[in-house]
DNA sequence: GACCGACCATTCGTATACGATCCGAGAGAT
DNA sequence: ATCTCTCGGATCGTATACGAATGGTCGGTC
């Protein structure tokens, strides 16, 4: 291994500061959210070991992470996909997401400075502007950061952390639902001014969850409206 | 590797059907769960292993997945130890489950039967009866028997685990509140009831949410008081 | 006597090896 | 010709082996 050859010996490379099941899982999340690894892709350890130039322990190990988070699924004596989200997962995921950020942007309102507020509504007039040629993927980053930067002030990292560990599960497995119903984007825009409208007027916390909840419960139901016209729910 | 001892061979034993890691998953939940591995307790792979009669491969594995759940803290080079959780910490995930819960609640509301609201209030009769020789055990198991009655037919069967997954890295790791602050045991039955009677009066789904998030907040701020009397929050 | 540095035991991290399981292809029978 | 059974390749699951990192202890020095 890394036979005895004579390399630098002083020299203290902390390259080797990750351990190599942390370099594989990075390296395969990586793939996954590039979509090189497409939702449904069979991933073969042995196969992935020898590109890292590993053995298939710590590759194993990184894909049982992903199994635990979600974003790959593994099945006994068969092997790991790369996990695929159907139409009732994703309502669920995203309904979930709506109380999470409700919650957590209710609780970071009284703590976003003006200065937060400027940026806030900075992000959105760039996703105005990204309106003109529209493109799905820039839109859904951009609409993220937005909400990244109102919820960021939430005193509670748990929250916060269970909405992350969401949207990886999501936004890596799947195009977003503006890709589906680009003519949600327009109203989006609409409601994130109304929410930061809400939290410079120091309205009720109350008022505020809501705002957020639905906001992100609208871009579902257009979702499901535009899939499934049929469909009441 | 089971030493080829002649063992039956036409018996087709499923006993196998769990893999070794699986077991070992099981087997260390098992454990940590009856405080066995109190939190702090310094796991050790090979001993683990050796327990088990296994090797330290599928015991790494299951210790992996314990950390990617919360219930073990894993240190590079240096081992695994059963998570502690420190009261800020507690108090985060306490919040996360009144807001998960609350929805939860509110979402299975509409679907619950006669038949639903009736064992919710026989669990809750058991509660009030639990109160005469009070154990925060028995309390607490019955508590979440109550809760899980009324959020059980939740359509989105994603929030429910996200719900059980925090009570488990919670429940498990620490004392229910009710050992701390004995006298909360009454009010929390007297608001059951309050919770039965709105799902069951067809109130709104936003009272029925806010109802049972403050119920569990309740608790919070009442374990907070009782430990930290000075602090405002 | 107290502090510092080197040694050793313990335990983790990863490689390699091998048996077990699954899936598909090809031979044989109907 | 089609169906079935068997065989073989591919891949997973686990055991064992060994180097590497950590932490504590012992001995040396100021």
């Amino acid at each position: 291994m890394t036979g005895g050859l004579a390399g630098q010996p002083t020299a203290e490379q902390p390259t080797t500061a990750a351990s190599k099941s942390e370099r594989a899982y990075a390296w395969l999340v990586e793939r996954i959210a590039r979509r090189e690894y497409a939702p449904g892709y069979r991933l073969v350890l042995a196969t992935i070991a020898a590109e890292l130039d590993m053995s298939v322990v710590p590759v194993r190990e990184a894909i049982r992470r992903l199994e635990a988070e979600g974003l790959v699924t593994f099945e006994r004596n068969v092997g790991a996909h790369v996990a695929m989200i159907d139409d009732s997962q994703y309502r669920q995921s995203m309904e979930t997401l709506a109380v999470l950020e409700g919650a957590a942007t209710a609780l970071a309102a009284r703590r976003l400075t003006p200065a937060d507020l400027r940026r806030a509504r900075e992000v959105n007039r760039r996703l105005v502007e990204s309106l003109d040629d529209f493109d799905p993927h820039t839109f859904t980053a951009l609409n993220q950061e937005f909400h990244a930067v109102l919820f960021a002030p939430c005193p509670n990292p748990r929250l916060l952390e269970l909405v992350s560990a969401e949207w990886a599960r999501l936004g890596r497995l799947r195009d977003s639902t503006f890709a589906f119903v680009p003519g949600r984007a327009q109203e989006s825009v609409r409601e994130h001014e109304g929410i930061v409208g809400l939290i410079e007027a120091g309205a009720p916390l109350a008022d505020i969850e809501e705002a957020a909840r639905e906001h992100r419960s609208a871009t579902l139901t257009a979702y499901l409206h535009h899939e499934h016209p049929g469909e009441q729910r």
